[in-house]
DNA sequence: TATGAATGAGATTTCATTCAT
DNA sequence: AATGAATGAAATCTCATTCAT
């Protein structure tokens, strides 16, 4: 009995998440996704109370999934703030190329209605960055009228090159390219 | 007949505009769209012949529209690549803070299947973005190593900070932090 | 076209009628019913929310008929109680030998929840029969501690008789006993 | 071990009981009336092979009741009719106060199938009313034209009473009004 | 014997679409 | 061209029942 073999509600979770990433929500039916999970219509029902928990459910194990990664990686890189934009953003890359259709829709902004559990995952990785940014604002390391601004902006490069994408797109090239465009864009040249 | 009034189709396509800006395209039922447009169910298929096609058709209004904007705007402006890029972010501003649901649809990526026609109105944008780009990167203002990827970014900015936006968001302060970032970001200095 | 033709919703009660005569509220399909009205599944819904409410309006209209009946009836039939009481009883038994089904439904008590609208119909029928009663007894005519109690009597003994009949029970016979039985249970003897 | 703690059977139809009382069978699932007597689903599956036979055990129990309690009541009360009619309303009246939802199944008409062995109970029940009204009428203490209609009404005297009850009815009052009604609509006068 | 997680047949209900007017 | 009553395919969801433990 390896491990690693998910549970049942993670195993359902896959599913829909392949599913709902190549489908609107409206295209996949709940029997597909139990015939996906290799489980029954019914227990889908015994995990989650409609379809549309699942949906909302599969969002927030995404959000969960990047911040597990940042609480990973990020105390383990000092305070120098490049340092921790570079490990977020390699964290949002990495996450966006293995589950491009479930970043694409964390991303959607179109969930009715925005359920709170959701809405307080998805602040914990925007409030990150952006207390990232202004550290690195105070530090005297980054010039930005708004960092605020500057977190969506941060997401919304990586769903925009996800969306459609050039051809020789990699992991790395991405990194590099936001990477630059903001050091150079919001940098102040000093910290080293 | 007041030039204002607006004809049956996008008195139609104004309902559907307001309705799948808040909600998801199956929350939305077509006997909504009819109602909202003040006509029978049964006129929305004299123009249309199913749903998908009004949810295309709106889209497709809005990136012509976009297009639209450019052509009156973009002759007049020089051939300064600065001045082009200003100009393009006025106008795809402008259209996100006068129609949020419509714009963020049409950055949604999930539009099933893609139809030819509206890939093809979509492209004209972008390829006119790009274009500008790559004439500032030969005339030594821009050093950029993907055009492609930046041109993406541009309209993932928009969508990102009208997705989640900062209280005191406005057209001009979306607009400034933007060019502030893009021009620092891929700016050589050169060109003045 | 004749004129009697049953309007659509009418007819679908009628169906309904029929069938929940014969089974329980689950054994019934929203199918069955719909196929016997000869109409579509959806039709069904244009005029009900649910199945629940077709099967309310269906005994609200029962219970209306016999009001109805009344109506027509009593205002005819002199002053005299025992005259209207035979009216009453008359009205209730051929109702019930109509339609056993139904009557049994209208006397079942097991309505969850009781609808308002159904509450006050009901109450129109007993009502009617409790102030028979009690005009009987200041006529002097009818000794009764509690018309009340006797009001449910005379519409369970119906449906007592409807329910497990003697093989050679018809509406006069049943009319004729009960009728008796009332007479002799309650009656002074005066009024003649 | 206390002689009046139910055994798990009992204990599962007690609860079938208090569940049908107040709800349609099909409102009332397994599960529910598994949990109210704190047992597992599968539990109730030992002792009868489905919700159906649940339903039946639960009614053929009541009228089982009752014909225990008239077995002990009736042998001792003397050959006269209207001393054993009384004794016969005291049982079904209390039984009817007891469980007033499990009478009104009991008599509800609506069983389907009806299988044999309730059939059997219940004649068990109106042969013995049945047989007490013949005996008065040979006895001429009766004169009844049809003692088997009457043997419904005196069971549906009771449920109609019980389905709308008066506020302030009573086991005492009700046994007193039927009895009434009885003994001056079928009674002679004769037999003291 | 006792359990309750898992199941899937089958129910209700919705809503895009049609078409007679 | 304009309508909306009628439709039924197809979706979601429930719950009686099974069975491995």
């Amino acid at each position: 009995m390896p491990a690693h073999t998910p549970n049942k509600p993670d195993q359902i979770l896959d599913a829909a998440a392949e599913l709902f990433a190549s489908r609107q929500f409206h295209e996949v039916r709940l029997e597909d996704i139990a015939a996906r999970a290799h489980v029954g219509k019914g227990t889908v029902y015994t995990y989650w109370k409609s379809k549309d928990e699942v949906y909302l459910a599969m969002i927030r194990r995404g959000f969960a999934a990047v911040n597990a990664r940042l609480d990973r990686d990020l105390p383990g890189c000092g305070t120098d703030c490049w340092s921790q934009i570079r490990i977020i953003l390699q964290a949002v890359i990495d996450f966006a190329f293995s589950h491009p259709g479930v970043f694409r829709i964390m991303r959607s902004g179109s969930l009715t209605p925005e359920d709170p559990d959701l809405q307080h995952t998805r602040r914990l990785l925007t409030d990150r960055i952006e207390a990232c940014l202004r550290a690195g604002v105070n530090a005297g390391q980054i010039r930005d009228t708004d960092p605020r601004l500057t977190t969506q902006y941060l997401l919304s490069f990586v769903r925009g090159a996800m969306l459609y994408p050039p051809h020789d797109l990699t992991r790395d090239s991405l990194l590099e390219h936001m990477f630059a465009l903001l050091q150079r864009g919001i940098g102040t040249g000093d910290g080293r």
